[in-house]
DNA sequence: GGTCTCGTGTGGAACGTTCCAAGACTAGGG
DNA sequence: CCCTAGTCTTGGAACGTTCCACACGAGACC
């Protein structure tokens, strides 16, 4: 029994590749990186012996010389009631999944919630990423200005609200176009005055779905005034502002910026009596997992989220390759997921 | 101007602190990780030097060196409808957090659905992760085993159902003293004949809270003869089952293996006209959105998830200092949270 | 006064990779 | 036959950190 021996082998490294396939390691180095340079037996050689101890380059060294680490960053935020929140890990799991397919990996870090910038520079001065993930452009883009200024790599989901002329590249979702869908689905199962329940004006995701319901509103001829109100995400304010404007026996529809807020229309509805699809139409925006469980199902506008990580990555990897951005703002559109909250018959 | 002037200046390393300070590189490596070993006012010349110039170690230099990378990898799994999915990131938040404070960050990484390996071997292999923390437990312990045979830490969160005497480190949550919680308190309510949903046999955890619920039955000295039902964790499913249990007139009260499942009895609940609560009452599993959310709210049991989260780093940093792990197991109890469905009184 | 210890600080080497400049071999042209 | 151009391969250096062995000076002890 050799009294050096080590409980498994040690990990195989680019030298002892390079000696059991006779080489020397630039050409193992070369057969990973630029296998075009070796003559077609060479490589064939070389990536036998690859297969065969099982080699996989160190990150950490192939980092410290070529200075890229293969990491993004995403700061994953607290989980917050409400908003989008839900739907996150739809969008955070297709994006680990594209980025595995260009060989990088997501690292998430916290911050402290006061501070949108805790985090970032951390990362960035231990290059521990190449590149950054923004998510929350809600309240204005502190981190997108941050790393602008020290010049490091990122994409936002979410367009620049306060800067029209900002240059990053960005994907977002059109959510005006959502909440017309909405409204001009309500209209047409035959609504005639469809009520707004957004979030509060400061919002600016808010007001701009807030938009896509007053410009399918106004094309359909019909005046919005007074069907409009501003409140909290959050259900019970949802509850009571639609037992208000259901006073008002002409409004029979409700379009909302969120699912929590439709949600809260339904409470209403039941508080009253009242048949979700038969009597009242009810949208919601999100497609969360509460709209497809809750009571009799919620119409909602679902994000194209899958879709929002794949453009992501797209424009992370253009940024990498140090190429132009020729598009660097890409705008999706959502759809539709019509359920009972919104069908006339009440047939199941 | 100067010709090679950069856009910033370069990063500041070790050496370049070394310089300003007046010491060698070794003092100022040793000023950060060895304090002890300075005396006071060099560590605090070299201290002030390293604030100055905004210094923060190269990871990927200190990770060649040291073989360890201070990154978690976590596979983020495909989102399934339904189980524990939708709670996953109040558990990835908490994560997060903790293994920030340890100076450790979690890396994300995609595998094949079909294979519960991919993924694993390649981040070790590259030294990209110094541990792993695993997730799913439902279908055995591959990815457990394969980390075991190859000498590499991990902490699961889930017990090893299929091997008893495994010693690994786990944390998981007491899911039949949660089912317990839920029947004991339905039975105090007033109710005398608690309906069972949970889920297929093949489940070890569903099987497990299906115990808590028999184990409570049996201490009240009531039948549970012909009221546990095992069905798919789908809305409809448990919607129909529900259905079908209503007919006998004496059961009055459902605890479930899941909010879905509770959802589809609250559905069954609407489509009789039966009042959640004050005819019926009705619990679910894992206070996910949709309970707190759906109409009139869903009483749910509660997993401890954050501290799930801050048992699993604490165990992986007893892993990682090659300590040996003294209490590898720690079982935690979940909590229950009472909403509506479970208030006899129709008051709001 | 020499030696021994202790508290501090130093410079060389190493981790595993890729960049760089140059070497070895092959083939083609004068 | 030599020179050159081109293809393929090579060893040395470097990335920024920490480990290691040792140097230095001060005080204690014989």
């Amino acid at each position: 029994m050799s009294p050096s021996r080590r409980h498994s082998d040690p990990q195989p490294t680019l030298a002892t590749v390079a000696e059991r396939a006779g080489v020397s390691r630039q050409t193992v180095s070369n057969a990973l990186n630029n296998p075009e340079l070796l003559r077609e037996d060479t490589l064939a050689k070389v990536r036998a012996v690859i297969a065969e101890v099982g080699y996989t380059p160190n990150r950490a060294a192939r980092q410290l010389r070529t200075r890229s680490s293969h990491m993004i960053g995403l700061r994953f935020e607290e989980a917050q009631e409400g908003t989008s929140n839900a739907t996150m890990d739809r969008f955070v799991h297709t994006l680990v999944e594209a980025t595995a397919r260009t060989g990088h990996h997501i690292v998430l870090f916290a911050g402290d919630p006061d501070d949108p910038l805790d985090g970032y520079d951390e990362l960035l001065r231990a290059t521990a990423v190449d590149a950054f993930v923004i998510t929350d452009t809600y309240a204005g883009t502190p981190a997108a200005d941050l790393l602008s200024r020290v010049g490091a790599p990122y994409v936002t989901f979410g367009r620049p609200w306060d800067d029209p002329s900002a240059r990053h590249p960005w994907v977002d979702v059109a959510g005006a176009h959502g909440a017309r869908l909405a409204t001009e689905h309500l209209l047409e199962v035959g609504h005639a005055r469809v009520a707004w329940l957004g979030w509060e004006a400061a919002s600016r995701i808010g007001e701009d779905r807030r938009a896509g319901w007053e410009a399918a509103m106004a094309a359909a001829g019909t005046s919005s005034d007074g069907l409009g109100v501003r409140i909290t995400d959050n259900v019970d304010a949802a509850r009571m502002a639609a037992h208000e404007l259901l006073e008002d026996p002409t409004v029979t529809a409700f379009a909302c910026a969120s699912d929590t807020l439709g949600i809260g229309v339904l409470h209403a509805l039941a508080e009253r009596g009242l048949r979700p699809g038969a009597d009242v139409g009810v949208v919601g925006f999100d497609d969360s997992l509460g709209a497809q469980v809750t009571w009799p199902g919620l119409t909602s506008v679902r994000q194209p989220l899958e879709q929002v990580a794949i453009e992501i990555v797209d424009l992370l990897h253009t940024v990498l390759s140090h190429k132009t951005v020729t598009e660097p703002a890409r705008m999706l559109e959502p759809t539709l997921v019509v359920r009972r909250s919104t069908r006339r018959d009440s047939a199941r």
